[in-house]
RNA sequence: GCGCCUGUAGCUCAGUUGGAUAGAGCAUCAGAUUUCUAAUCUGAGGGCCGCAAGUUCGAGUCUUGCCAGGCGCGCCA
């Protein structure tokens, strides 16, 4: 008698499934043919395939009888144990039911398997880079910056969950012409305060900060740039205001519970002659030439529509010029997959930056992922807030984080899809109330975490069984219904990672939360009369508060004890 | 004009990458607490999935063409 194949986790239950499909129907029969699916109602079963509806034709067969052959093959393997039943439906369908056991495992090995539980091993090591943020360092950062800050930073979480190696890097723009607009309006601001009749640069910011920025030096130096040449003045400024407002976004970016690994200075780059060289490198390629005083770069030979410029006829180089060598440095780094966020202004920059890459790696635009986050349109209320860097009109991560707190922000930008627009409403926001779903969520591990304060105010000094031992036959359906929901999470993981979308775990967060707190309703946790079906409902509601955690904390928001 | 995104209930959105009877929250209405946190639960009403063709056993999902909205198309960043 063979040994019947027992299961903890589902992801390996439905491959090896259709491994044994594939040997049990013989050479026509590839392993992608076979689909398992989540049928929308419960009653339909856990899982169900459309294999036989999909490749009856190919044997010859009517899909219900096929259908019923497969059904007879599972029935007859050693598989069968994982199922309570399996039946055939609808025009073709096969729908397998979890056996107690398979459900009880999967618990087990939950609890087995502890804060590991929804990792894998998909990735297996290799390197991926998401560059995000990436904002200039001439102002603080908004509500859109905001919202590419979490969703990176969740991403990179998925990610790692699945056994990557990921690097999270800033862009840092560091020179240029805006890091000079920004030394020039701190300037401006500065003589002003000295008493002088300054000229505000055209392009110059706008905002409060720099009229801070300048008191500031005022206050540190008193009017000791007064009799400075103007543009070595600049040059100072520059620095000094850059630094000082990267160290704010460094500061808000931490506090908003994002992580980078590293940042990358395009100074340095430039410094290096990295930029030089690379321009060179094109030219050599021929793939770069000089035309109307200007250099450009023929991403036409890419799939653009036109070519770019590298160098103006001024001589000061674009953004191209650094990407280049910077995205270049990427690919050298070892990275298999780079993964850029952008804003949807960048769209029209994608077919560029993949002409970059390309020009280094023939498979450089295969690796290169850019995925737009889209805007947030932000109200108060009913009135939308206008936005605008440059007038230095703008809500900023920082009163995001003070007004909204950091859980409900990050939580619901993870929330949406990144392509799509999100609409903000900060009045609602902060207001704490239910409509907010991560209260829905964290609520789930408060109450949790209460029973198992009572739990152990009023049974402490009972002995607790040992796991293995807990009685199973206890099981109603509800129980099994929220362990069933438990057993989705690695590959709901699986499938925010592959598809970057972070709003499935959020998803599967909340419908989490609705089946839990359905059961909690209805159910008796502690329950003194029935010892064993206690123990055993203990053990499901710490592996609910597990999950629940662990789901927060992939989007960054915290799961609180109490509320 | 070209390109990208979006269009699903009154509102905000899901829809597991082509599956079975299209879902949830809010709002509206009707209920539930001598009981582990009511920030909860149970139920009801509410739909031309923008429109029209096509692909096939099967389409909210894929293709094409329209319609509507948003954004981008610089020797700006």
């Amino acid at each position: 008698m063979q040994k019947l194949k027992k299961y903890n986790v589902l992801p390996d239950l439905i491959q090896d499934l259709k491994i044994f499909l594939v040997e049990s129907l013989g050479d026509d029969v590839l392993i992608d043919d076979i689909e398992f699916l989540r049928p929308s109602d419960e009653v339909m079963g856990d899982i169900s395939t459309n294999f036989a509806l999909k490749k009856a034709s190919k044997f010859k067969k009517k899909p219900r009888d096929f259908a019923q052959e497969l059904k007879l093959i599972v029935e007859k393997s050693t598989f069968s144990v994982n199922f309570n039943k399996i039946e055939t439906a609808g025009p073709g369908f096969l729908n397998f039911y979890f056996s107690d056991l398979f459900i009880s495992n999967g618990l087990q090995y939950i609890k087995n398997v502890d804060k590991a539980y929804g990792s894998s091993n998909i990735g297996n090591g290799k390197n991926i880079i998401f560059e995000f943020v990436s904002a200039n360092p001439t102002g603080p950062l908004t509500i859109a910056h905001a919202r590419q800050a979490a969703v990176g930073d969740t991403l990179c979480r998925i990610y790692k969950k699945i056994g990557y190696h990921v690097c999270a890097e800033y862009y840092l723009n560091d020179r240029g012409v805006q890091i000079y607009n920004l030394g020039h309006s701190v300037y401006s601001r500065y003589m002003e305060k000295c008493g002088f009749k300054a000229d505000f640069p055209e392009n110059g910011y706008k905002g409060e900060y720099i009229v801070d920025l300048a008191e500031s030096i005022f206050q540190d130096e008193n009017k000791k740039y007064v009799d400075w040449e103007k543009e070595k003045a600049i040059s100072a400024f520059s620095d000094k205001a850059y630094h000082v407002i990267f160290d704010e976004i460094k500061n808000d970016i931490k506090e908003f519970n994002v992580h980078f690994d590293t940042w990358f200075s395009e100074r340095k780059l430039e410094e290096e002659g990295r930029i030089e060289n690379a321009l060179k490198d094109l030219q050599d390629k021929k793939i770069a030439y000089e035309k109307d005083g200007a250099l450009w770069f023929r991403t036409t030979d890419f799939g653009d529509d036109k070519d770019r410029v590298l160098v103006k006829s001024d001589g000061s180089t674009t953004y191209l010029a650094s990407d280049i060598p910077y995205h270049w440095d990427k690919l050298k780094r070892g990275f298999g997959k780079l993964v850029n966020l952008v804003g949807p202004d960048h769209h029209g920059y994608i077919s560029r930056l993949k002409a970059a890459v390309d020009a280094y790696d023939e498979k450089g635009s295969e690796k290169l992922k850019v995925l737009i986050v889209q805007l947030v349109t932000l109200y108060r209320g009913k009135t939308q807030v206008r936005m605008s860097t440059r007038l230095g009109e703008f809500i900023s991560l920082r009163e995001l984080i003070d007004e909204v707190g950091i859980d409900a922000a990050r939580y619901y930008f993870a929330r949406r899809k990144p392509e799509s627009l999100l609409d903000f409403d900060i009045e609602l926001a902060k207001q704490q109330t239910p409509d907010n779903p991560v209260f829905y969520v964290q609520y789930v591990y408060a109450r949790i975490a209460s029973i198992l304060r009572k739990y152990k105010e009023q049974f402490g000094n009972r002995k607790i069984n040992p796991y293995g031992d807990l009685n199973w036959n206890s099981m109603e359906n509800g129980d099994r219904s929220l362990i069933k929901s438990l057993l989705r999470f690695p590959d709901t993981v699986k499938g925010a990672a592959l598809n970057f979308e972070p709003q499935r775990i959020t998803l599967y967060l909340e419908n989490l939360a609705a089946v839990f707190h359905s059961y909690y309703n209805k159910n008796k946790i502690l329950d003194p009369d029935n010892t064993e079906k206690m123990d055993m409902r203990i053990h499901i509601i710490k592996s609910v508060a597990l999950i629940i955690k662990n789901g927060l904390e992939i989007v960054g928001a915290g799961a609180p004890e109490k509320m």
